[in-house]
DNA sequence: CCCATCAATCGCAATATTACGATAAATAAA
DNA sequence: TTTATTTATCGTAATATTGCGATTGATGGG
């Protein structure tokens, strides 16, 4: 128990779930919201920004990483992070086609 | 620890993640999907269609509902589901809103 | 009334997530 | 070389999530 059942969903099912589940953190948004706000590499001035500790940041980052919303490259001593716009695209790509399957009909509730 | 530092974060990004969050995880996106396709409410054979337990679906449906994405009503024994058309709309609009903020530049990375 | 059925809730166990201090590894500056 | 800076990782603690069996409360049929 406590495991996500996995292998009873589609792969798309569980593709899509992870997406929005990396999107699913404050912290996640915020770090996106900064990097679109900043329009370029941004060296981790980010820990500097939200409120949570460099280890923290850290995860969350790696996190975003994981599903490709952020590309980060070594810059000297630090790291810049940028969004990875082909991802991002996809995202809204996948997103859109999700919801856009509803039609409103009448419902009776 | 162990709990997200909320405090520190806009209300927007809070809802955002919220809602991302309700979303984030398969059996969720299944029930979502399956009401969409059957474009009806829909009494609960949902626990016959997906592989998991009546309580466990029920903690889902209940996941669902607390974001407003699902209303669900009593019909007779038993307890009618669908998507809530307004609910369902006003996450596109949002989840667009979002996404459409990236505008690609030339960025290093 | 008695019984069957359906769905929410309780209680529990297993696992995942969040957060942080401490440490490590890499580079830049002195 | 020594020191400072930056970021990833480790270890740990607190909390959240997932899943299920059992129970409860409500309704309908007999």
């Amino acid at each position: 128990m406590g495991t996500t059942k996995t292998e009873i969903f589609t792969e798309k099912q569980n593709k899509l779930a992870g997406m929005m589940k990396a999107l699913g953190h404050p912290a996640r948004i915020a770090i996106l919201q900064y990097l679109v706000k900043k329009q370029a590499c941004v060296c981790n001035d980010i820990v500097g920004e939200l409120g949570l500790a460099q280890a923290t940041i850290s995860q969350h980052l790696a996190e975003l990483k994981k599903v490709g919303l952020i590309n980060g490259t070594i810059e000297g001593t630090s790291v810049c992070y940028c969004i990875d716009a082909k991802v991002w695209e996809h995202f809204k790509t996948v997103f859109e086609g999700f919801f856009v399957k509803y039609v409103n009909k009448d419902n009776c509730c």
